[in-house]
Parts: C-alpha cells; sequence; structure tokens
DNA sequence: TGACATGCATAAGTCTTCCTTATGCATACT
DNA sequence: AGTATGCATAAGGAAGACTTATGCATGTCA
C-alpha cells in the first residue's frame, strides 16, 4: 500500500464536499470560504488525475470516481470523529483519581459519595496504589500522592500534612493500666515497628535510639490497615490524627499524646499536571476536596 | 457529533507514532523530523487536555486512552488509504472511452483487440452515445466525438474528417441500371433522408435544393446502422468513406461517386482535459490510435 | 567507567501551504 | 431585464508546520 495520501487538508474538504454537495456549505461547515474550498478540492482532482465533481451551473455533482471515493472517504472520517468523540466524551465524564491508599481509604471513600451526588454527570474512577507502588501520573488526571513533592511542573495542592502520633484502641490501653508516658507504648506491640515514624516520633519525645529490631515485623504499609489492627487491639499504630478524627471521636482510638511529628516538607499533595489546570472536572474535584479540608479546619 | 477534529496533520503524526511507538520512525515515514512529530503529538495532546504517549526514556509508550485512541485512528487511516489506493488501481488499470456510436462501432470495435493485446494491464471500457447523447465528458478518460471542436480547454487530436458521399450495395444500384449521374440516386430510397448531409452533397454535386421531404423518415442516427441498411439493399446512405473501406474493398458498398463533402471544421476528434495528458493509460490509447490511423494512411 | 550513540524535548527561525479577499462568469429566478 | 446564487481564479497574506540546532537522559560498548 503507497502510503502517500493526498493532502489531508484537501481530503477533508472533500468530504465535506461531497455530503454537501455545496462547496459554499462545506465551506461553512469547515469554516472556510467557497474559494478555499474550491481550491482544494482541485488540488485533489489534480493529485488523484481525474475529476470528482462534474461542475453543473450553480450545482456540482459527484462523478462516477467521486461518488465512490467520497462515501469511503465519509466513512472514514465518521469513525475518525467518532474516535475522538468517544475519547473526549469519556474523559469528560470520567475522572480518575490515583491515590496512594491510605487517603484513598481514609478519606476518600467515605466523601466521595457527596461529591457524585454533588456531580452526577462525573464518575469517579479511584486508582488506589499501595506503599510500593507509583501512582498512575500518566492515566490518571489528579493523583494524591504522599510525598515531599510532586513531579517537577505539575501543579499541586497540598492537602494534609503527614504528621503523626501513636494510637492505640482503649482496651488495649487498659490492659497496662492506661498510658502515662512515651515508654509505656513500648511495653505493648507495634504494629509495623519498621515505620520510620517511630523513632522520629521516639525521638521527639525524649526517647532517642528506641531499639524496635526485636519486634515482629508486620510491614503493614497502609495507614488504613494500620488503623484496622489498632482498632482491634493488635497493637499501637503511628497515625496520622486527621485520618483519625472518626475513629478517636467513636472511642474505637485514643491518641494518648499530644505530641505529634512531621518529616519536614513531607505531605499528601492533589496534583495535576498544567494541562489539565482548565479541566472541569478536575476544577470541581480540587474545589470540592479544598471545600471539604475547610469543613474540617484544615487551613 | 461535535464536527471539530482536532488539526488532521497531529492526528496523521500520531497514527504513524502509534504504529511505530517511535517519533524517530514516524517522522522518517511521515517525511519529516522527529521534532516535528514530537511537536504535533505535543499539539494533540494540548488539545485534547490529556496524555497520549508516557516519555520514557529513549522509548515512548501509549497511555491508556492513547492506546484506544490509536486503535481507532489507525482503523481510520488505514480505510482511508485503502480507498483512495482502490481509487488510483482501479482507475490506472481502466481506461473509460466516451465514443460516439458511429466511431466506435465503425472504426473501434474491430481495432480494439489490438491494442488490448498491446496492453493486457489496461481495460478499456467503451462508452457508446447515439446521435442524441452528449459524451460522457466526466466521466470518461478519453472522448471520441463527432463535432466542430472539442470542450474549450482540452487536448484534442483530430482523428477523421467528416467526409461524406453516398454509398449503396452494388445490388441496388443494379436494380436501376446502375448509378451514372447524381440524379440516379432520386430513384431509389434513402436511408434517413432528413440528414442534413443531403443537402449539401446535392449541392455540392450540382442538385441545389433537392426536395427529400417526401422520403420515408427513418432517422437512423449512427452511420453504423445506415451503412448495415445500405447493405442489406434497403437504400442509398450518406455515409464517410474511411468508416466504410472494408465494406467496399467487400464489395458490400459501392461509392458511385468520387465527390465528397465535408461541413467546415466538423471531425472526429480524440480529445480529453489537460489533467490527462501525463496519464499513462490514455497516452497508450492517443498514441495506439494515431498509429492505428497512420497504418490507414491518414494524414 | 568514561565515551558514544540513541531518542525525545524545546526554542528560534523559515518557509510552505492554506486561506481570504476580490473579482469574473454563467445561469436560474422573479 | 435585473438580481441572486454558486463556482472559478488570481493575488496576497497569515497561520502553522517543519527544520535546524541544541540539550538532556540513558543505555551501550570498549
Amino acid at each position: 500500500m503507497s502510503n502517500t495520501l493526498p493532502p489531508l487538508s484537501a481530503i477533508r474538504a472533500f468530504e465535506a464536499a461531497s455530503r454537501h454537495l455545496s462547496f459554499t456549505k462545506a465551506g461553512e461547515e469547515l469554516g472556510m470560504t467557497q474559494a478555499a474550498v474550491s481550491y482544494q478540492i482541485r488540488l485533489l482532482e489534480d493529485r488523484l488525475g481525474f475529476q470528482l465533481f462534474t461542475r453543473k451551473t450553480r450545482r456540482i455533482e459527484l462523478t462516477e470516481h467521486g461518488a465512490e471515493l467520497a462515501s469511503k472517504v465519509v466513512d472514514s472520517f465518521t469513525s475518525l470523529r467518532q474516535a475522538f468523540e468517544d475519547l473526549t466524551d469519556k474523559n469528560a465524564g470520567q475522572l480518575v483519581v490515583s491515590s496512594n491508599t491510605t487517603f484513598a481509604v481514609n478519606w476518600l471513600s467515605n466523601r466521595l459519595v457527596h461529591f457524585q451526588m454533588q456531580n452526577p454527570d462525573i464518575a469517579v474512577r479511584i486508582l488506589p496504589y499501595g506503599p510500593d507502588a507509583h501512582p498512575r501520573f500518566d492515566s490518571s488526571d489528579v493523583v494524591v500522592s504522599a510525598c515531599k513533592a510532586p513531579p517537577k511542573d505539575w501543579i499541586a495542592h497540598e492537602v494534609v500534612k503527614a504528621t503523626f502520633t501513636p494510637m492505640l484502641s482503649p482496651v488495649l490501653a487498659e490492659t497496662i493500666g492506661g498510658i502515662k508516658q512515651p515508654e509505656d507504648l513500648l511495653k505493648l506491640p507495634l504494629v509495623d515497628p519498621q515505620d520510620p515514624w517511630w523513632d522520629i516520633w521516639f525521638a521527639a519525645a525524649g526517647i532517642p535510639d528506641v531499639d524496635l529490631s526485636s519486634y515482629p515485623n508486620s510491614r503493614m504499609g497502609s495507614q488504613a490497615l494500620e488503623a484496622n489492627r489498632a482498632i482491634a487491639g493488635q497493637g499501637v499504630a503511628i497515625l496520622t490524627p486527621y485520618f483519625c478524627k472518626n475513629a478517636i471521636e467513636t472511642g474505637q482510638l485514643i491518641q494518648p499524646f499530644e505530641l505529634t511529628c512531621r518529616v519536614e516538607a513531607e505531605s499528601w499533595f492533589l496534583s495535576y499536571p498544567p494541562i489539565n489546570r482548565t479541566s472541569r472536572k478536575v476544577r470541581l474535584f480540587r474545589d470540592w476536596v479544598a471545600g471539604e479540608l475547610k469543613r474540617d479546619g484544615m487551613p
């Protein structure tokens, strides 16, 4: 198959002209003048070496060859338009959020209903990714990731600062007569003792160089799971208080100390590439997240 | 369906890039640089509002959306290419000759075999048209018409001058003891007495204002038919000698007088639009016709 | 392990091509 | 007859496509 299609602008003009059987109307559809269409058609005819239209007075007719070509070209363009339309439709109506599991489970999951009720025309698809996976930067419209900085050039909004403090179930605390001092925590099992946050917190609490190497390693990697184990009384977890608000209010978890730490600049960021700045669905989602945070009294 | 396709050049670049999964290769195929492809893809991505390719190092991958779009776009372009290829193939291999019946029957029909033997790759299609019809200027590659001048701007070769003289079968001539003088013809029935050529010929023969109105009107309109009736002895026909050569040589017809007439400038012309000047099949046909004429001793 | 090759991104400048404007022509309509 | 409509054509202009040149990242090979 000789790969050399005639100039596409000429084909496009022909496609429209063959549908309208009028250069003038085709021009209108394509947003150009009659003369331009005429020029393009002639170009195509010269290129092919035969007439596509018969010029009657004030009227054009497809020639035999022209008619044959027209039907195929119109078909091709129809499916081409369909392809783009499908894509933009689907794309406009579907918001893909790549979020790490923690945020997805602790924050998004139980609020998303509100967003969907406010925006019934947008189907939200959450792609959660675990601690060892990477966000799907490419296939997502929006990414929520916990990191020090989102990809370069991306637009980023800080959602929640990654603070942390130990949490445990009141029942577990009672087993050792309550938690009075940080040291008390070491009497209990830790959920994911390998979490680097422990070192930082204990250091801040005045217990540097705590050795957690003897603790069994359960490596949960996601606050959602860690919180569940903590609630079940299986150990002490080190969690972000904001995400535990509900569990604390309902008495499932207690936060024994006010002291919270954070790794400098580490936060959850909602981010998206600049190209999405003007995207309706992205704007709506971003504003909705901001609103929710404000209601929670977040800065 | 929103009719606004993205720029076609961008779509074309995407189509090629998606097949090669390489901007460089796509550029080669399209005869442009890698930079140009990169530019067009970016254009398309900006327009659509999302990425089509993921840029890995020294490699690109289609995103989810990109892959979906690619399959459809490639399909569309494939059928588009196919459409043009079909057309040019068919067009290159098929020569459509619109010829008036006289020339088609008297000249083309029995010689065409030779042309087809010389050019087995070209399928000749003759569209004959009767005396009251018009040549199919549009749907033909070549037109053979009897007229004073072919369409303006067309390239025309005079094939046969439209000369004429009475012809009849020797049997019919014998019924009145042979044809000695032009007047003798009036003793016999005329095939198509309404043919204007009669007036002209009789006038040239020294018998002006001959009144043929009483003759039965059979209005054949095509020399082929008129010749047949003359051969059958049904009357005298006024024909072009060149087309009767064979019938005369075989004794089916006689030409009683040397006198031939013609209407000024009226001829059979082989003509075609300038666009076909370089067409192989048209060139071959034109040259073949010229060769045949030369063999017949025509100028 | 450093030198080189490969492939994409980007900026600046050029040049082509496409399009508009303006006009003419033929013809249909009133 | 006069006007409106539709296509053709020429000339000029503007948008955008493409090239050149360069940078960057990384894989490869001596």
